[in-house]
DNA sequence: GTCTATACAGCGATAGAC
DNA sequence: GTCTATCGCTGTATAGAC
């Protein structure tokens, strides 16, 4: 039962391509007949596996949320809080090309639904708070315990900021000279933890 | 013929409730009936001022553009080139109560129309290339010029993410927190600015 | 489980009276 | 310059056959 699997269920069909399609084209401008197109299923087929196109948001909602989580598990791998923390920042060159033509699947999605004051707009900004809670634990546990959650802000709204700008100018270059900024400032926060243990 | 005038003309009024609904609620989000409720008159009679729903964007854009323009210019009162710089961050915090609720007019804007892929999203990008040009020279003038866009583009970047994270969060203690960071980083620049200046 | 047919509201846009 | 009336289309959602 791999999420990715070709021989998916309908239901699961449906929520990979909604995914998609919402991260491409927004949630509001994407149709029940976008996702009907792409699942290759009539229109009507939907109320069987969902009850309104909020459910399907729901589903997406909770995919992205599984699929982030064990992500930031399998980062845990790394050696130590420095380069846990790169591995966050490399996210924003890995997935540069679809950056700068989609900008960050998390950002666009929750600024869309806080516009739109939509309902599910506090189980959108869980995913922000999964990335938030993570780099906060990794800045703690290198040696900046008092300003962890600033720090973790602070690169969150750096790499939203990038991801923001790419998008807006089709740049991907600016995400390359950008991320070489973003790990000088997390080598010069590094030095300040350590010194900072060495005083302790 | 002041833009903001009790006596504006109907073209007028048309623009500036767009211009508030648009931020608000989204260009997609907003209907003619959403804009035509705002400046009390009915649906027909906007198609005597503008053709379409995107003329009325541009238009948008346009006074925008101004504004922002005008602004720029009046920051160039500040005595030297690290209070200018301040008085952009300054506006994150000046702004921070509709940044809350609406996120930067700039950033959401372009997102969506980047998004869309809608016609006037260069027009729209043009917000940011003007803040872009107009830091970059500051941090010329700060004595950083070989960095001076890659710098410009960091605080952009900063003041965006900032932005992202305050609508998402609906937090405003997270934008005075995060202005402080961003004047202790600005110092730092202003800093080393000076050493090269010297050094030169 | 999947289909066709359809209801019903809202959208942008047009025509023509005043 | 502003209005009312209406068109054509697309949106979500439902009913019911297969």
């Amino acid at each position: 039962m791999s999420s990715g699997s070709k021989e998916a269920g309908t239901r699961q069909r449906i929520v990979e391509a909604a995914d998609r399609l919402f991260y491409r084209q927004g949630y509001e401008h994407t149709s029940f007949s976008d996702i009907a197109d792409a699942v290759q299923i009539s229109r009507g087929n939907f109320y069987y596996h969902f009850r309104s196109k909020d459910e399907i948001l729901d589903a997406v909602i909770a995919a992205r949320l599984a699929a982030t989580g064990e992500m930031l598990a399998g980062w845990e791998r790394a050696a130590d809080p420095a380069a846990r923390l790169r591995s966050f920042i490399h996210l924003l060159f890995v997935n540069r090309l679809s950056i700068k033509a989609h900008g960050c699947p998390v950002g666009t999605l929750c600024g869309e639904l806080a516009k739109l004051d939509h309902p599910a707009r506090q189980e959108a900004n869980e995913l922000f708070t999964l990335f938030r809670a993570w780099l906060a634990r990794e800045f703690a546990r290198l040696g900046r315990g008092r300003e962890a959650d600033g720090l973790a802000l602070h690169l969150l709204a750096l790499s939203q900021g990038v991801a923001t700008l790419a998008h807006a100018f089709d740049d991907e270059a600016l995400i390359r000279r950008q991320v070489r900024l973003i790990e000088a400032w997390l080598d010069e926060q590094c030095r300040a933890g350590a010194r900072e243990k060495q005083s302790a």
